[in-house]
DNA sequence: ACTAATTTTCAGTAAATTTTGAAAATTCAA
DNA sequence: TTGAATTTTCAAAATTTACTGAAAATTAGT
């Protein structure tokens, strides 16, 4: 296989990854593009690499900017304005997770807390079966915080390292 | 707050939180209808409590049980089919885990071990970027991997109990 | 301060996804 | 075996989401 086909390849594939966790096709592509190019690339670039409008890659960067997947970097002489990945793919995941912790588990938490208070009999079975479902949703998701953190907070070669031993 | 507010904000919110996570927002619901029910309902109660077309209601619930989280109940002497959902959260967890796994991260796996192998002088800048990026990709995604294996088969007090005190 | 290069915005359009509903298929009791 | 109840299918419609492109805003060199 060729380079050209390759990279065509990952790039396609890298979008269509995306769309099942909740991430635009474009965006994923762009990520991809800039993930495997060597140097920072321009708009310009990017719009001729993916055959997109200008329009669509300025809001997808600006997107993956904000996610902190993505970085503005001025160079010295040039007008324009470059784009570079993070590389380190711990860093990637790491910055993805914190995101949609922050974005969408926290919130649901919050949700669920107050959801749990609702007033009625514990008797009837319907409240009886609602609350209890909340209240399980709530702890599992209160754990699976609790882990994300650490995550977050880990060395790579630590969390990977450590957890991998302890499960052999 | 009373219960039917609830539901209803319950409903509607874990709907949102799905579509954030590649699932769509009827069949979010529908589980999460499923999920409050103490006793398993029909097709009819789901597009009733829903409003939904009967149609809708039938393709969703065959994906939920084709994802293994909902189950077709016979009850004796009724003639309609009804559906129940796994009420243990830990077990729907590591269910979508198991599917999610299976569906997008075996694939991109073996994908990426085939993008490996391109030809090309990794002297060549671009050559060396792609190369290293997925070989990066395909390491980490089968770390991943493995630990999502040691999740699925992993009891739940079990494995919960001993993460949480191993990171305290 | 002027102006050319570049970036950003956003209304309109296009594409993708989801939903409907009615017809076809299936099931099952009599 | 018939036919009423129920489930399934799927083409068309509705909705949601993403993209374009040109105008407006911004930036930076002279």
């Amino acid at each position: 296989m060729k380079l050209s086909e390759a990279k065509a390849q990952f790039i396609s594939s890298w979008g269509a990854f995306g769309t099942h966790w909740g991430i635009n096709r474009t965006m994923a592509q762009i990520h991809a593009l800039l993930l495997i190019s060597p140097d920072p690339i321009t708009q310009d670039d990017i719009m001729e690499q993916l055959n997109i409008s200008r329009g669509n890659v300025n809001m997808n960067t600006r997107d993956l900017v904000d996610w902190g997947l993505v970085d503005r970097v001025l160079i010295p002489g040039e007008r324009k304005e470059f784009f570079s990945a993070e590389k380190d793919i711990w860093k990637v995941a790491t910055q993805i997770i914190k995101e949609r912790k922050k974005r969408e588990l926290d919130p649901m938490l919050k949700l669920l807390s107050q959801l749990e208070k609702i007033d009625g009999d514990k008797k009837d079975k319907d409240t009886k079966q609602f609350i209890d479902t909340v209240a399980a949703i709530r702890k599992f998701g209160g754990q699976a915080d609790k882990m994300l953190d650490v995550m977050i907070k880990a060395d790579e070669s630590w969390f990977l390292g450590s957890l991998l031993k302890f499960f052999k």
